[in-house]
DNA sequence: CGAGACGTTGAACCTATTCAACACTGGTGG
DNA sequence: CCACCAGTGTTGAATAGGTTCAACGTCTCG
């Protein structure tokens, strides 16, 4: 089970990017490519920090192509994995403007390429295009619910209905239909889904190895596929 | 200890309100009248549902006096206060845009006077008045920050820290001074604040109990003051 | 005045963490 | 090329933090 990405994105994919990105995509396609000049291009190697809670928000980004994960930190050491992000998602700090700090840390969680444009420049898009605006509130809003979702999971509900209910939400966004199940296309390890679930990975572990023998998921190495969805629903919903 | 709070707010507050909201203070006066009519004015008991999670989101709302409960629910019946809200803050589905539901259930917390809009009229508000929907922008985008923050906290920290913690949030927003010491000016009981930082009634009333016999707050039935912020932000930090 | 909401405190219990030992895998360097 | 080592995963046992259950006191409001 090997999750290879391509660390490059051509200028073709650059342009496909863009303009299939719910924010553009009704724009004319001139306007695309005016817009399209605003982006530079910028490539990370898996586990590279792209920016840091505490940092100047100066840049906004949309990932073209690989994984990014969205992290939050806690004095303890403890991190808080906030979501993975996917081709053509946003992050950065899109509400950025003046002298907004970054509140939240980004890493490449494959090798990736991604689109940036500062934020003035960004916010320039926006007053020049009707909509945009609205587009992005869009977004933020989406994030938003997640967000409040989250804290209802957390607070709410046991460490196994937890995880259950996070792989569903990680299969519905990443999932790919193979022989074995429902794949989830791309490197997953326990640490990953403890920082999601605000577990530990040895109890990530133990409820996994519970799902893996009741014919649920399968799993290795960084790696998990959903079997029968219908027992991790009842899992994630009972 | 009483907290009372008109349950009508004369048209006077209401064109205020509107003027002194971050949306719409730079806006020419004779704009913020014309935006004025577009709302109505809304008056609810302490207690009453405003809009309850799964209703379509046709409408927005302003506080204009008194406090608002965002909540959200797990089908296991126990709740999660997402926040409290004053005078000024904007509730309902700030991105909605077509046919969307409400995410979250919104009650008052004491008697409330709010001004809504219809969506569609607010959404033509910010297509009109250039600017505005950056505004909205910041507004969501430090919501999800509060969030995200939020999920760090339940995820990452023991009870007694995320109860101090959200003691002093709690009174940087409403905290009003008083002989006694920083008086948070709104009905809160040990409920309350459990719900807000997911755990039970009793351990936060525990919590508080350890706090007060240390001299850090006081407090009664539906009230807590602080009387020595820093070992409140010690116990917090630490 | 009575009833119900709010708050407190104790004791038993349980879920999940912590600590620890061990197994497997993949990549790196000698 | 193989050995080794760091990263990953598993499992067990002990522990602890917080919940749950229960009983009781107190305040407020109708």
């Amino acid at each position: 089970m090997v999750f290879t990405e391509p660390q490059h994105c051509s200028i073709d994919l650059r342009l496909r990017i863009l303009s299939r990105l719910p924010f553009f995509k009704d724009l004319p396609a001139k306007a695309v490519e005016e817009i399209n000049r605003h982006f530079v291009e910028m490539d990370y190697q898996r586990g590279e920090r792209i920016y840091t809670a505490g940092d100047p928000a100066e840049r906004l980004y949309v990932v073209a192509d690989g994984k990014v994960r969205l992290l939050q930190h806690a004095e303890s050491g403890k991190d808080v994995l906030l979501g993975i992000l996917g081709s053509g998602e946003f992050f950065g700090n899109l509400a950025a403007l003046g002298t907004a700090v970054h509140i939240d840390t980004a890493e490449a969680h494959t090798p990736i390429c991604a689109l940036s444009v500062r934020s003035e420049d960004f916010r320039q898009i926006l007053d020049e295009h009707t909509g945009l605006a609205l587009r992005a509130l869009e977004v933020l809003g989406e994030r938003l619910s997640a967000a409040n979702q989250r804290v209802l999971l957390i607070s709410a509900m046991p460490v196994d209905r937890r995880i259950a209910f996070m792989l569903l939400e990680i299969s519905r966004k990443f999932g790919r239909q193979e022989e074995m199940g429902l794949l989830i296309d791309m490197p997953l390890s326990r640490d990953d889904l403890a920082e999601m679930t605000g577990a530990t990975p040895e109890t990530v572990s133990r409820v996994l190895s519970q799902l893996q023998s009741g014919g649920v998921i399968t799993s290795g190495r960084q790696w998990i596929a959903i079997t029968d969805r219908q027992k991790l629903e009842a899992q994630a919903g009972a």
